[in-house]
DNA sequence: GGCGGACAAGTAGCGTTGCTACGTATGAAG
DNA sequence: CTTCATACGTAGCAACGCTACTTGTCCGCC
């Protein structure tokens, strides 16, 4: 799955990911890699700066620790973050309704002209 | 609902639209519109630019016509343009059920016996 | 000791995509 | 005559994610 097709709905996908649990960036992508079945497999340069986006928006904070020399974000939802990711979903909701209605995940209807 | 969530899917919108029957740039609007009952209204300076896209590309034809005085450009479906959509289809349903995974829409309303 | 690989974070630059705003023209309605 | 619906189109912009690259530590292997 090309996953450029994200456009608009990364920062959703981040969102749900940390309301489970506050996560480092690294292991972010190892969430999505594995809670996707492999599906979603997000380079470093695309989620640091969607994560960046996000707390500068104030929808998560993050918080600097070291562990075995190496030094980790931990990154984890505000209240702000709750609500955006209550309203992105019902977006997601709303879009997956109306694209589907087009892309019918059936097969095309007999179409009776 | 805001259409710029779009990103990637036109295309797949477009081809499904004409799939039905060809149509004109101004009818395809209307016919999105229509069908999704309002929540796609997409502006002249979106679909004209997507529809020579997709001509380039191969995956639709147009012919012109003149009905009552007005220049009309009726584009429909290629045979590429078919399988195409039908990629598109399935990349849909990859999409939708990867990202509804994390945003909690659940399975597509596909589901037989 | 040296080297590569996993872990961990980050930036710079690019291309694609859809949107806003604008421009042109005809026919019908008021 | 003006306004609205029909009908086509372009130019410029902003957003978003991707590719490619950089820095640094720790661990296992040769």
């Amino acid at each position: 799955m090309k996953a450029q097709a994200l456009h608009g709905h990364l920062d959703a996908l981040l969102l749900a990911v940390l309301e489970q649990g506050e996560l480092h960036g690294y292991a972010i992508i190892e969430a999505l890699r594995a809670r996707s079945g492999g599906a979603l497999d997000l380079p470093t340069g695309t989620i640091y700066p969607a994560l960046r986006r996000l707390e500068r928006a104030g929808y998560v904070a993050s918080s600097w620790s070291t562990v075995n020399g190496r030094e980790r974000r931990t990154y984890r939802v505000t209240e702000a973050g709750g609500r955006a990711l209550a309203g992105e979903r019902a977006g997601w909701r709303e879009f997956s309704a109306t694209v589907g209605r087009f892309l019918g995940t059936e097969p095309p209807p007999a179409t009776p002209a």
